[in-house]
DNA sequence: AGTGTTAGGAACCGTTCGGTCAAAAACACA
DNA sequence: TGTGTTTTTGACCGAACGGTTCCTAACACT
């Protein structure tokens, strides 16, 4: 018996998303995220509490799409190989520069990079998605000619590992390399870590 | 025939660098930075125009002193073994975070994914310091057993891909990763990499 | 000692920052 | 239709922002 929200919640957790993605937590100011959520900045400190909550809130909003799209790929057992489905996680590193000219990297990599070391909340998703990642991974590498016979133990290293190169990726996208040269690095990465 | 500078430009540039290295560049006030310089605002903004070319100032005294300085050590004779150096340079990043604490990563991997795509000057800036890497892991590689036999060609993708895994792993000493995990997935990387 | 030139310092600029609040509006329920 | 509850809205807040200006201080040179 109150008054309904007259905004879609996720629809505008993705317009913010969208500019902490593209300016960073600092770089995003209020106007900012406002004239993208195209609500009114009462309504979103009485939804969110303050431009941290919101921040959290799109984390976690990320975490619930891009994250967990790209483990769904790498669990994906329409793909049999998992070497494949790994193969294809890395290329669409480049295929976003390549296609949308898409800049802004992964938005969990930029949020450890210039928030976690100052936020422990900020921290702590991170990591959990940083996890669920790295779990992908060795999902994808059970079904993996070249390691379903290792212990859980290497093939968490394994995974570890490659999600180290993913990130490393992903940095490398953001410091301007051409689509050509990430294409080539992630081929020159996956053959050395054996997966083709 | 004028009043001479009061202050060292170098030693306030290593302060203010500290200050965008911690905080990032909009996270980075001009009073913490005046407050870290120990200088008054004239002084700054008649020594570097605005906080962007201090900023870009710090860059460059970054890439004399630490880029300077992991370069070196990849090029350094009195280490016989290439790998050795490898070896050493991405166990200093464990060493950061177990010694010291050091959350802050890498001053230019930290650059790259919050400023560079948003700065064509700082992105080149940056891009000639990721070179300067690169060819520095190449020099490593040259005096490694495993890899002088190669082709420069196929040296340059390796050594790329070092300097990747390097990114890769300072994201991951962001993202809150105990030294003891950092030291395991740099045993794991190198081995992949046939360094160690 | 006088002069030209530049650094230093602090007050000050308008703007924008993140955040609050009170009143109006829109619903659910009776 | 009236009432209670919650959302919306936009005006408003003090503080901090990056940047400028102007006057004084300190030197080099003659």
């Amino acid at each position: 018996m109150a008054r309904p929200r007259e905004f879609d919640l996720n629809s505008t957790l993705e317009q913010a998303m969208g500019v902490f993605w593209e300016k960073g937590f600092e770089g995003a100011s209020l106007s900012d995220l406002l004239e993208a959520m195209q609500i009114a900045r009462g309504s979103l400190y009485k939804a969110f509490g303050d431009k941290r909550g919101l921040f959290l809130a799109t984390l976690r909003h990320y975490d619930d799409t891009c994250i967990t799209a790209a483990v769904e790929l790498l669990c994906d057992k329409n793909i049999p190989d998992g070497s494949t489905r790994i193969v294809r996680l890395m290329e669409s590193i480049a295929l976003a520069v390549e296609v949308h000219g898409d800049r802004r990297g992964c938005f969990l990599c930029n949020s450890v990079v210039d928030q976690a070391p100052h936020d422990k909340e900020i921290e702590a998703e991170c990591k959990r998605m940083m996890g669920r990642m790295e779990r992908g991974f060795v999902v994808a590498l059970r079904s993996s000619d070249n390691f379903k016979h290792l212990n859980s133990n290497k093939l968490s290293e394994n995974a570890r590992n490659l999600n180290v190169t993913y990130n490393g990726l992903r940095v490398m996208a953001k410091a301007g390399y051409l689509a050509s040269e990430i294409r080539k690095a992630i081929h020159t990465a996956l053959l050395e870590a054996k997966v083709v």
